[in-house]
DNA sequence: ACATTGATTGTTGCC
DNA sequence: GGCAACAATCAATGT
């Protein structure tokens, strides 16, 4: 199977950090929908520990079709263009040719 | 060229 | 302020 089975994320090692300005990244649609949903979910789940709304919140994103996700994807897309504008100026610095 | 991985993003709730 | 599952992502790197 692709990639190594699920496990601890960033663990303790860098890939030697090579950006000099780390255009870090656009959100993912992921945030967005946890955005607008942890309200809801947390409405039909008073007083619950983030472990259940985390993964009921994971759950109704996968619940949802291609369509209710296009929203989010959008949003993330939206930032990621977001992000794409910082790498460009990051690919400018780089270059720095004057 | 293809595959893989590493780094990042944001939510909540508590110390 | 940071960590814990949850999911996406995607760019740069490695082979």
């Amino acid at each position: 199977m692709p990639k190594a089975a699920a496990g601890k994320r960033k663990e303790v090692k860098k890939r030697g950090k090579k950006d000099p300005n780390a255009p870090k990244r656009g959100l993912s649609a992921y945030m967005f929908f946890a955005n607008e949903q942890r309200e809801n979910v947390r409405e039909e789940n008073p007083g619950i520990s983030f472990g259940q709304v985390g993964k009921i919140l994971g759950e109704r994103w996968k619940a949802l079709n291609d369509k209710q996700r296009t929203p989010y994807e959008a949003k993330a897309a939206a930032d990621k263009k977001r992000y794409e504008d910082e790498k460009q100026a990051y690919n400018a610095e780089a270059d720095e040719s004057s």
